[in-house]
DNA sequence: ATCTTCAGTTGCAAATTGCAAGCGATTTTG
DNA sequence: CAAAATCGCTTGCAATTTGCAACTGAAGAT
């Protein structure tokens, strides 16, 4: 069996990138955890886009795993487990933004806050500063 | 049979690229043509991460039906298609300049140009702006 | 106590990927 | 000029991954 769950294809960063996001799923999970401030695996099941559960669970484990993102029991309910952004997953922000003004643009979208783009092009590092500031802020 | 070719997901940005170079191969391929200047298919197909060419042949043509790349015959030999970026494709520079600092600072990597990272964090606008001219004036 | 919700797991069919071999059209070699 | 090599694919097929629906055990709500 081909494991490309710890196999490294090449030494170029891009290639390690995209073994660790490189797919349909775990970027849009991402989204959900560190842009629209998501925490719980049913709140995570409810994407736009519909994803399966064994998918969910299969990229949780992943980033779990790769370190960009742990697990925590909801102190406030037995059943729950909180997901949370680490430091390492939050190292990623930029990379999400950047895909999101991209298909913005691409896509001639206007989903998203307004005035996004514009304030990405006078104001990114603030932007970038921003969602990141949340994600360590967030309790 | 799912469409995932044309079929939009959802209206979300990220959602709408992940459409489009969420795969494993789509964005090799294009830093392959984009960053590191091949444009004859056999040169593609020597990737580092040894893409198939069924694979290859189709994420060509896929890119090529969204606009980002473009096919000509070559000149200089009637076997071969010249690939090239098309503006749209040029727009994803960025993008990839991006997954690629992360990769090399997440993954602790020294591939790539010398001093990347460093001369990315004082000039990121100057980096991008280079590889697109090079793309924009690539004979 | 019972019912519902939660976070998964399981089984299976369908789609995608990876591999090796083959192909016609060119181009190169002798 | 004939034969061999190269080019950009295509094809067949096995292995892997995905998507769907149904199910589960633990925990919470009524």
């Amino acid at each position: 069996m081909t494991d490309h769950t710890t196999l490294r294809r090449s030494d170029c960063p891009i290639s390690y990138a995209l073994d660790i996001f490189g797919d349909r799923w775990t970027l849009l999970v991402l989204r959900d955890l560190f842009l629209k401030g998501k925490r719980h695996f049913s709140d995570l099941l409810r994407s736009d886009e519909g994803i399966a559960s064994n998918i969910l669970t299969e990229r949780l484990k992943r980033l779990e795993r790769f370190g960009l993102i742990r697990r925590e029991p909801d102190p406030a309910d037995g059943r729950k487990s909180v997901y949370r952004a680490t430091e390492r997953g939050i190292s990623l922000v930029p990379v999400l933004v950047e895909i999101a003004v991209w298909g913005l643009v691409d896509g001639e979208l206007d989903s998203g806050p307004p005035g996004f783009v514009e304030r990405y092009r006078t104001d990114r590092a603030g932007i970038i500063a921003e969602f990141e500031a949340g994600l360590r802020s967030a309790d």
